[in-house]
DNA sequence: TTTGTAATTGCAAAACCTTGCAATAAGCCG
DNA sequence: CGGCTTATTGCAAGGTTTTGCAATTACAAA
């Protein structure tokens, strides 16, 4: 399972500094429905602590990310959104044409992933992936 | 096959006006060894046409793309770049510590392609994709 | 609690890409 | 060929994200 905290607890045990940006930006994503903006979160870090710079909040981003803490998908709207990955792995489809878009259970991505690991030795990072594409009533 | 001329071709069939700028931006791509970015054709259509505005070659790749001729890929770079689709399909693996980079073939991704429109009758556009991850000698 | 050090931040600027709008020009038709 | 229509372009501005650098501050150590 996953605690709120388990993020803090793990930039603590790396012997990263918590400092109250970090720890707004990083309150901000884990208590998100999983597809969050930069600039979502900025808004919230900057209402509570005005001082506060956007290019904190992609530093930490940045951070969370390095860690594999957080994950950054691009829905193709021209932002990228991210996801704690605490909260679980999943996927979606996202419709080019209509903008639909349908969530994938990640185990839709376990053959390739083995494939991958199997016959290149290569340790695949898919846990938040957008494929893009065209959905059943927008034909072929 | 694919010949140089298929772009302009698909082009000239749907309607769209053949500029200069379009057909030394398609030029670019065709001469290219498929992983062109937009500053890079930008400089090589600016030497020939130097009123040319980078914008407009956006604009042109945004056309391609939208008429499936020319897919982009991000290989983490902080820029796009961009493959002709006449050019054949396959993929890369792009290893996020040493940087190292794999080219797999697109059968690697046709069970996923099948599987997403066997049960979904989602279409998935996977013909030039970066998968990012670990390489096996940076272990896992 | 104070001090020291290096990690972190804010700020300004830059890099990449997109977009609104008025000016231009490609292709059609006579 | 010459004019007409409207797709396309150049330009300027804006949106998102990154980065260099000097100032700040978290944390460890005294
Ligand atoms: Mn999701
Ligand atoms: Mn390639
Ligand atoms: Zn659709
Ligand atoms: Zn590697």
């Amino acid at each position: 399972m996953n605690h709120s905290g388990d993020i803090v607890k793990k930039l603590t045990e790396r012997g990263y500094r918590l400092t109250p940006q970090r720890l707004m930006t990083i309150a901000a994503i884990e208590h998100s429905d999983g597809h969050i903006s930069a600039e979502e979160i900025y808004a919230q870090v900057v209402s509570k602590y005005p001082h506060v710079n956007i290019s904190t909040v992609y530093r930490t981003l940045e951070l969370l990310k390095q860690l594999g803490l957080v994950t950054d998908t691009d829905f193709g709207e021209g932002r990228v959104r991210y996801h704690p990955v605490g909260k679980g792995h999943h996927h979606h489809l996202v419709c080019q044409e209509c903008g639909a878009t349908v969530d994938l259970d990640e185990t839709a991505l376990t053959p390739l992933k083995d494939v991958l690991l199997r016959e290149y030795g290569f340790s695949a990072d898919l846990r938040h992936l957008a494929i893009f594409g065209r959905c059943g009533k927008c034909g072929s």
